[in-house]
This record gives C-alpha cells, sequence and structure tokens, in this order.
DNA sequence: CCAGGACACGTTTTT
DNA sequence: CGTGTCCTGG
C-alpha cells in the first residue's frame, strides 16, 4: 500500500514521529512546528500502516476548537487521499467531553442519576452560596469564590473530603465542611462540576476494573494534545486507560507551559518517560512561522528557565526584521505608537485581522481600544463573554433543563422569576428551606407547598404560573425538534420580549443572541458517533439531553464578527496556538509582565517566562514590544522599569525605535489636583497652548511638523509633533519655542 | 422593580 | 480610576 502521502512534505523529525513503530511517544513540539499535522498523520499512520481499526483510537484534548480542529484536518486528510474512513469513527474530543461520555454510559455504575446535569462555575458559585446559608458561615471572612477554588483545586488533584487531612487550621476546617455539604448536595441533585466530571470518570474505572478492562482493550492508542497543560487527575487517568498494554503518543511544549495556576503540571510532561515504559522521544524544532531574528529572541528568552527538557527553534526562513522596542511616555502614548504602526501596515497593503495586540492583564485592553476606536480601525477583543455564558442564552437554557428535567435545582432557581411574575426572594428561600428539609428538589417542594397551600395567595398564583409554563412546554416538546423546542421556550416563557425590552443597546444584543439560540438549535445534530463495541450506548438519549450537555461542555466561540477584518486584542494566554504576521507585546514591565503576583517565586516567574515565550513566538514576520515609563493603574501612577524578559532578548536582534535621549519630557511632573484633562489624559485642543490638534509648526532644531496629540495643562503641558525630518517627538510646549505655521 | 449610592476589588481561563 | 455587586429607599 502506498502511504507515502503520509509522510510527504514533511521534515525528518516529523516523519520519525508519524512513522514510528507501534509505542509510547513524547513528542515535543516547539512553536509553529506542526504540531497538530503530526497529530493528524500520526493517527493515520496508525490506521494505514499498523492496521489499526479507526474505533481504537482516542484522541484527548483540552478545548473543544482543539477537538474540531483535529477532526476537520483528519477528515480532510482522508477526503484528500480518498481514504473511506471517517474521523466519527473515532473517539475525539477534550477531557471533559470524553469523560462525561463514559460517566453517561455507565451512569449508574459511577453513581448518578442518568440524566445528571453539567454545573458551570456560575451554578457553582451558586451552589456554594446555598450551602454556605445553610451552614450559617460567614462570607465575609471566608469569601466563597475562595471556597469554590479550594474545591475545584483539591478536586484537580483526586482529592475527596475524606482524603484530606482534617487539621486544627481554621482555614483548612472550614473549607472542608463546606467542600463536603457542597458534595453532598451535588450528589443529591444529581449535579457535577467540570472538576467533578474528570474525577468520578477516574473513580469510575479505579472501582470498576470491569469497566476499565473493557477501555483499555478498546483503546491501545491513546493520543493527548497539549500534554503540558494536564493536571493531576488527568494524568492519572491517562496512566489508568493506558495500563501496561496500551500506547500514549503525548504532544506537547514545557516551555509553553503557562496554565499552572490553575492545576496544570508541567512535571507529567517530565514524568512521561519514566512512568510510561520504551517511550520514544522525539523532537520538532524546526519551525515554520516566524522570521530568524523572531525566534533567536524567543530562544534568548526561555534558555534562562531551569529544568527544560531543551530545546531550540530553528528556522530556513531568512532573518527578517529586527524586533522593535519602544519605550513609551505612558499608556496613552503606548496605544498611540501601537496603532500608528498598524495604520502603516495597512497602508502598505496588509489586513487588520494579520495584526494582533498582545497583553498580561485584559485591564490593558481599555486604553488600546480607546485608541484604536479614535481611529476608526476595526477590532476585535478575544476571549470575552462566550455565548453560553451570556445571560439571557443561560435563561432560555434553563427552562430547556427544566423542558429536560423539572428537578433540575439551578434551572428553577435561575428562572422561577425570570421574566419576574412575582416570585420574590422570600418565597424562593421558602421554597428552598422546605426541599432541604423534605430532601427533594425544588419542583417538588413547589408542588408540595401549593398543594399545602403554604404560600400567600399572591405568591401561590405566581408559583403556580410558573409550574404551569414549564408543565405545558414539557407537554409541547414531546417529539419535536430542538429549534421548536427553543422557539416555544422563547414566547411561551416570555423570556425574548423580556431581554428585548432591556434598556439601551444592550436589549437588542440580547433579543439577537436568543434567535441566534434558535439558529443553533436547528444547527445541531446529535452525536451519530458510532457505537461499535461499547458496552452502553447514548442512543436513548433525548437530542434535548444532548444538546443541553454540549451546551453546558462547550461555551461557544465567541461568534460574532468573526470574519470581519479587525485587530484582534487578546491576552498572552488566549494567544496560545494562534499566530499573526505583526504582533505588538504591549506592557513589558516589570510589576505587569512579569506579574507582581508572580514576582518571587521563581515557579511562577519561569512561567511567565514561558508566556512572554509564547507571546514572541506568535509573531511571524515583525514583532514589536513596547513598554510604558509610567502607567497609570487603579488610580495611581507607577512607575516601571523595562521587563526583564526584554532585557534577555539578544541585543542584535532588537532595536530601539526611539532613542530615549531623543526624548524632550520633564524630568518630574507635578500634577495640578483639579486638572481633569491631566487626569483624563488628554484633550482634543491644546486647551491654553494656543495651539490646535493638526496645526502645522516650527521648531528651531527639529524643523517643521504637525502636532498630533496634547497631553496636560499650563507649564506642564506636552505635545506630541510629528516631524518632516525627525520622525515624532514629544515635547514640553513652555521649552519648545514653537511657531505656527 | 429600579435607580442610585456605597463599597470592594483589581493576573492569567477552559471545561 | 473604572467596574461590578450589593443594598436601600422610593
Amino acid at each position: 500500500m502506498d502511504v507515502s502521502y503520509l509522510l510527504d512534505g514533511l521534515n525528518t523529525a516529523q516523519r520519525d514521529a508519524v512513522s514510528a513503530p507501534a509505542g509510547s511517544q513524547l513528542i515535543l513540539a516547539g512553536a509553529g512546528s506542526g504540531k497538530t499535522r503530526v497529530l493528524v498523520h500520526r493517527m493515520a499512520w496508525l490506521i494505514q500502516v499498523e492496521q489499526m481499526s479507526p474505533y481504537s483510537i482516542m484522541a484527548v484534548t483540552f478545548t473543544n476548537k482543539a477537538a474540531r480542529e483535529m477532526r476537520s484536518r483528519l477528515d480532510e486528510l482522508f477526503s484528500a487521499t480518498k481514504q473511506p474512513i471517517n474521523s466519527r469513527a473515532m473517539w475525539v474530543g477534550t477531557f471533559h467531553g470524553i469523560a462525561h461520555r463514559l460517566l453517561k454510559a455507565h451512569w449508574q455504575d459511577a453513581n448518578l442519576p442518568q440524566n445528571f446535569q453539567i454545573l458551570d462555575s456560575d451554578d457553582q458559585l451558586r451552589l456554594i452560596k446555598r450551602v454556605y446559608q445553610a451552614l450559617n458561615i460567614d462570607d465575609e471572612k471566608w469569601p466563597q469564590k475562595q471556597a469554590q477554588y479550594y474545591i475545584n483545586g483539591q478536586k484537580d488533584e483526586g482529592l475527596r473530603p475524606q482524603h484530606i487531612q482534617e487539621t486544627a487550621d481554621p482555614y483548612v476546617r472550614t473549607m472542608l465542611q463546606i467542600y463536603r455539604a457542597y458534595e453532598a448536595d451535588c450528589q443529591r441533585g444529581g449535579m457535577v462540576d467540570f472538576a467533578e466530571i474528570l474525577l468520578r470518570a477516574h473513580e469510575l474505572w479505579l472501582h470498576k476494573p470491569h469497566i476499565l478492562e473493557h477501555y483499555r482493550n478498546r483503546f491501545p492508542f491513546v493520543l493527548v494534545d497539549e500534554f503540558q497543560d494536564t493536571n493531576s487527575v488527568q494524568y492519572a487517568w491517562l496512566r489508568m486507560l493506558a495500563g501496561k498494554e496500551s500506547f500514549v503518543t503525548a504532544v506537547g511544549d514545557d516551555d509553553q507551559s503557562i496554565y499552572g495556576w490553575r492545576g496544570a503540571k508541567i512535571e507529567n510532561i517530565q514524568r512521561f518517560t519514566q512512568d510510561f515504559s520504551n517511550v520514544q522521544t522525539v523532537r520538532l524544532e524546526q519551525n515554520y512561522r516566524s522570521t530568524g531574528n523572531i525566534l533567536k529572541a524567543a530562544n534568548g528568552v526561555i534558555v534562562n528557565n531551569n529544568g527544560r527538557l531543551g530545546k531550540k527553534l530553528w528556522t530556513e526562513d531568512v532573518a527578517g526584521e529586527l524586533i522593535s522596542l519602544y519605550a513609551a511616555y505612558n499608556e496613552q502614548d503606548e496605544a498611540r505608537f501601537i496603532v500608528e504602526r498598524i495604520q502603516e501596515w495597512v497602508r502598505k497593503g496588509n489586513s487588520n485581522n494579520s495584526c494582533a495586540i498582545l497583553y498580561r492583564s485584559n485591564a490593558q485592553s481599555r486604553v488600546l481600544e480607546e485608541a484604536l476606536l479614535r481611529e476608526g480601525i476595526a477590532y476585535r477583543i478575544y476571549g470575552g463573554q462566550r455565548f453560553y455564558d451570556r445571560i439571557e442564552i443561560k435563561n432560555a437554557i434553563a427552562y430547556m433543563r427544566l423542558i429536560s428535567n423539572c428537578h433540575d435545582d439551578a434551572g428553577f432557581e435561575r428562572v422561577i422569576n425570570t421574566p419576574t411574575r412575582g416570585v420574590g426572594g422570600k418565597t424562593v428561600d421558602d421554597i428552598r428551606l422546605f426541599a432541604r428539609e423534605q430532601g427533594c428538589s425544588l419542583w417538588h417542594a413547589a408542588e408540595q407547598m401549593l398543594a399545602n397551600r403554604v404560600f400567600s395567595p399572591r405568591a401561590g398564583n405566581a408559583v403556580q404560573s410558573f409550574l404551569n409554563i414549564v408543565v405545558q412546554l414539557t407537554r409541547d416538546s414531546e417529539n419535536q425538534a430542538l429549534d421548536f423546542i427553543a422557539q416555544q421556550v422563547l414566547e411561551h416563557t416570555g423570556l425574548l420580549v423580556f431581554h428585548q425590552n432591556e434598556k439601551g443597546e444592550k436589549g437588542q444584543a440580547r433579543g439577537e443572541n436568543l434567535q441566534e439560540l434558535i439558529t443553533a438549535c436547528r444547527a445541531f445534530n446529535p452525536d451519530t458517533n458510532s457505537t461499535e463495541g461499547e458496552i452502553e450506548n447514548d442512543e436513548d438519549l433525548s437530542p434535548l439531553q444532548q444538546f443541553l450537555d454540549t451546551a453546558a461542555l462547550d461555551a461557544g466561540e465567541t461568534q460574532a464578527d468573526e470574519f470581519e477584518d479587525a485587530v484582534q486584542l487578546m491576552t498572552l494566554h488566549s494567544a496560545k496556538g494562534l499566530e499573526f504576521p505583526l504582533v505588538f507585546m504591549a506592557g513589558t514591565e516589570e510589576g505587569l509582565f512579569p506579574h507582581k503576583m508572580s514576582g518571587d517565586d521563581p515557579e511562577r516567574l519561569e512561567e511567565e517566562r514561558r508566556l512572554c515565550y509564547v507571546g514572541i513566538t506568535r509573531a511571524m514576520q515583525k514583532l514589536f514590544i513596547t513598554y510604558a515609563e509610567t502607567r497609570r493603574l487603579y488610580g495611581n501612577e507607577t512607575y516601571n522599569n523595562v521587563s526583564r524578559f526584554v532585557k534577555e532578548i539578544p541585543s542584535d536582534c532588537i532595536q530601539e525605535v526611539r532613542l530615549k535621549a531623543a526624548v524632550t519630557r520633564p524630568v518630574s511632573f507635578h500634577r495640578k489636583p483639579n486638572a481633569q484633562i491631566l487626569r483624563k489624559g488628554m484633550s482634543d485642543v491644546g486647551e491654553d497652548t494656543g495651539f490646535n490638534l493638526g496645526q502645522r509648526v516650527q521648531h528651531t532644531v527639529f524643523g517643521e511638523g504637525v502636532i498630533v496629540h496634547f497631553e496636560g495643562q499650563g507649564p506642564t503641558a506636552r505635545v506630541q509633533i510629528n516631524f518632516k525630518q525627525v520622525g515624532s517627538k514629544w515635547l514640553v510646549m513652555q521649552y519648545a519655542k514653537l511657531e505656527a505655521i
């Protein structure tokens, strides 16, 4: 059989990885080294050459996006080469998606109700709030967010309350008490949070060896993407699945491990070769993305980390342009500089969406947005609220959850008074109390209380009308198409009108989103995944239930405007895996990046450095690094040094755009307490300067130029001028001796 | 129910 | 400083 198509166009290391004899592999894939391609070709190789059935291959990712990408690349490969294979035959999914599937198939063995519900972090926090009420715990003293963090952290480590050592420490005692009660509530209500899905899937195998055995036999090959991001439970789960017989292909990059703070264990990738037998290690170091200078900079930074598995990116590409470093006067100036560079870039015929502005923290985006807005440049911010996280969507989904299962307490609580129908907090409290006493669902409690005429007439009517709506919807939804159900929900609950009537642009946007939900329902295909060789299958799950599960496990991409030609703004974290011809890394200042919260801990500092490495390696052609010498943060001015990471970049691949010596600016400047304009940062006219924006001026030394910006007032007022000869400069009005032309 | 004021908070985020 | 949340008074 001719399988050359699987190796054609691959470099030596990639071929080694793809064509390795059956066994476990550690593929250390540097940024831009063709990782996904190798993964996909390896899977095809296993099928074509090793004669593995597609049914015996599992591929695990972290995000739904990555899973979809893998699926589509597989199908692309198969269809281009006319292989009669469909990616649907394989188990390709996220850790959570696959674990959820296991729990669905083995709900009894996992000690769950068949229709168990998934709690997102929002639902989880609400539940924790209820636990606080029940246990009468002071949320001033023990913030609920902290309890949430604690519970998830323990679960990520595979720890149940009974595994945790009881101590005298009041913090641990309190958290443990909350954890116990929370867990009991979840179990009673048939609810699982995200961490629980993984933990319980692990325990399922731990406690039911025959089930584990089945999956071990079924999946002799498991491939894992972004291995450096696995947490303890995920690692344990993989080890258990692999056993002694199966092979695991772990693909990852220790240098891009940036999620330690949420439980990812970089050690996992380092331990892999010891814990799995006969591991072949392949390094993918040839980079197909960036110019030589960009890679040189990236290598120069990351080499300062200890304990790396070791990898050095190289390219056949040209050295390319030098990296530009700009020392901005403040964050306004930084934003302005970036916007001007983008305008130049676009003027040369490039598109907006080939540019990305990366920053360490979301707070930085505002100033950048303002600058882009001012110049009328379209932009898109990544990682905002996602589709299924929106309040209006969650409300609609809550009704759908109640249709699917009226004992869904999280859904019940969310919409019993949405749209408002006169069920007040007191009434809900009463229902909650009754349910707790009876150990029943809120729905059941409400029914009982109505039958016993516990409510005041008014509250009773309101509750009854809520129950009626859900009952009616449930009846109307039987055997109906998903989009029809959604439509019914929006109409009969009054949700659509309710949200549309919200004031401002909000109403319109929310209405549109709800319409979008109907579209999503129409487009939804119930999982027709092959069930060959499975102990049980999920054919008996209603499309509604399947949709709800999908919605819970896939927050939905920020769909709108995806194809608009807009400059991309995002944090360094969300930039991982992406690439852009032109990249700006903004705010590279000590205290901000590396962030002061990570400053003193060497481990966290290394993670910040990896983040910097990720940032640099996003750039394909040109990278600008900027920092602000003065930055207004939380209302007060901070003076920062350039980030240590910038200093780690080899000096021969970076150039300063504007030499500090060429800049005139006050050594110290005193803020006038009442200078509103000054605090705002800038104005359109030069107030009392006698000059206007856009005015042409003459300077005794620099010659002719145009005023592009003002800042401040009175004697300390500064002005930015684009000089014909010497370019852009900041000058202090007082000393500049400008003449209008 | 809602507006408006007091108040807390301020790294990164997927599932 | 700007934002989001909580609470109170109308």
